[in-house]
RNA sequence: GCUGCUAUAGUGUAGUCCGGCCAAUCAUGCGGGCCUUUCACGCCCGCGACUGGGGUUCGAAUCCCCAUAGCAGCACCA
């Protein structure tokens, strides 16, 4: 009976079957060290690891750095630092640039069986004959004139935009950026942090290389590749190689965060940011820093799934994923927004006590001493508020002179307060609060907690009637928190 | 424009391959209620969708055609 109960709960969203998976996978996230990763990089990360996870094997992690325009130092160690949160089973890291010797080596395969060539054709000029589908006079060329090219580049005998290797596929075909596209060319700047270069492989060879080199079974990437596997296969085709099982989903609209790398380094630079964990942003560290758990990220992308029809991304899903990680841990204490001074004749100094979570006495209690002035929100106290429920306290008695409130204590019957219809307030001691910002993204809410927030720094609590918060700083001033969701 | 892909409630998702058991699943959201010294959690009830039009068929969310819409790619980026 128990168990029938349970089963309902432990109701996993299933990922659909990969084809050709069932001996175990090897699977790959690949990355380009350009920034940190966000929300977009999440799915892939995510969902490549629930399927090594599913099925057993190994999980790459490549970087993709062959482009030394779009690398930036610091991101090699944000990118591991942001997986690491996520928490996937990544089994192996390989990074580009250290691999340039295996791409010049199979390239020469790949020219050797006459399944690329070198092209010294101006850029322009070569993009109209492909347009026509006429081939460029350097596809005729001989395996040995190619290899001399091809040694000339490597002997750094051509610079930048006069040469490059081309893959021979079909000038016929019908989409034209599928015809000899271009496998390497020569950069003479910038200067590549990690490696001494200047023929870089572009991404297409190097990611069918590498998938190769590391036995990659299975993909699953974004719809923006999809023309990037159909130029791979050319490749695979040239060396007889097999080929991997391939899954494209859609596109995900995120709306509410920035996203594009540039955006954001051009913000942390003239100061629009705080840095890349600016909650502004949709980077996994600035999801940390508001108190979104990894988990819950991973959750929201596996429900998400690979379905290729686009979609947008919900805030609401994620944070009703991190709802159920967060609520049964979050301690739960008093912020009072907007405090005003209440002093309440009638009762006697004492302490109360307060759970530090409803679900788990065990956990224990915040004490509060009544002294006889207390802070309470400013948005409960109007008019027509006549009486008020101090949480964990007593009742309070609300008598109007003109606009002017005074407070009596009326009891500490919870019955009286209900058949009254009063709200359930948060309050703190006069004589014993500190200040609190809760920064949300719309701006700041000011105001007080009690002192023993200061202990919950780098945690989610939850700010009872309020919401979620990450204390973010414990300052001599109070604390900062930033609000999580509802 | 060219080359492709897709189209289920506000959002995400299951079902589509192999037509009937789908007056369409689950989650989230929203509304109402119960519980509760939180407007949280939990529980109960409700709201809400097969893009449109043809066709095939006894029968279509599911197959075919057309239309419409959206998206991706069309870089010596990844």
């Amino acid at each position: 009976m128990f168990a029938a109960l349970s089963e309902k709960h432990e109701h996993k969203k299933v990922l659909p079957d990969l084809e050709g998976a069932e001996n175990g996978v090897v699977m790959r996230f690949a990355p380009n060290p350009s920034g940190p990763l966000h929300i977009g990089h999440a799915r892939a990360a995510a969902l490549n690891d629930a399927y090594v996870k599913q099925y057993g094997g190994r999980y790459n992690l490549r970087i993709e750095d062959t482009d030394p325009k779009r690398v930036d130092p610091e991101a090699y160690e944000m990118v591991i630092e942001d997986l690491k949160w996520l928490g996937l089973g990544i089994t192996d890291t390989v990074t580009q640039s250290d691999r340039l010797h295996l791409y010049y080596e199979i390239c020469s395969q790949l020219i050797g069986r006459g399944g690329a060539y070198v092209c010294t054709c101006d850029n322009e000029q070569f993009r109209e004959l492909k347009n026509k589908k006429i081939a460029c006079p350097c596809r005729a060329q001989s395996v040995e004139t190619n290899f001399e090219l091809w040694d000339k580049m490597l002997t750094h005998g051509f610079k930048e935009g006069e040469a490059s290797v081309r893959i021979k596929t079909d000038l016929n075909n019908p989409d034209p950026a599928m015809r000899d596209f271009p496998a390497f060319r020569i950069l003479d700047a910038p200067a590549h942090p990690k490696v001494i270069a200047h023929v870089y492989p572009l991404m297409n060879f190097s990611v069918v290389a590498d998938d190769h080199l590391l036995g990659v079974t299975h993909v699953i990437r974004g719809k923006d590749h999809i023309a990037n596997t159909r130029r791979q296969r050319y490749i695979y085709d040239h060396f007889g190689w097999k080929v991997p099982v391939y899954r494209h989903y859609g596109r995900m609209g995120i709306e509410g965060v920035v996203l594009s790398t540039s955006q954001m380094r051009l913000g942390i630079n003239d100061g629009t940011y705080t840095g890349w964990d600016d909650i502004r942003l949709g980077t996994l560290r600035a999801l940390a820093r508001r108190g979104i758990s990894p988990e819950a990220v991973r959750n929201a992308m596996l429900a998400i799934g690979i379905g290729d029809t686009d979609i947008s991304f919900s805030w609401d899903n994620l944070y009703a994923e991190n709802r159920k990680i967060v609520d049964p841990v979050a301690n739960r204490y008093f912020f009072v927004h907007d405090p005003v001074t209440a002093q309440i004749e009638g009762m006697q100094p004492h302490t109360a006590h307060a759970m530090l979570h409803p679900g788990d006495a065990a956990r224990g209690t915040r004490t509060l001493e009544f002294t006889g002035t207390v802070l309470i929100p400013k948005s409960e106290i109007s008019p027509d508020v006549t009486m008020l429920r101090l949480k964990d306290l007593f009742n309070v008695k609300i008598s109007w002179n003109g606009s002017i409130p005074s407070f009596t204590y009326a009891g500490d019957s919870l019955a009286d307060a209900r058949v009254a219809k009063a709200h359930i307030v948060q309050w703190l001691p006069a004589q014993d609060t500190i200040a609190c910002t809760i920064l949300t993204p719309e701006g700041e809410i000011a105001g007080a907690c009690e002192p023993a927030v200061r202990s919950e720094l780098g945690k989610v609590i939850q700010f009872e009637r309020v919401g979620f918060v990450k204390i973010d700083a414990v300052k001599d001033s109070g604390v900062v928190a930033y609000y999580t969701h509802k």
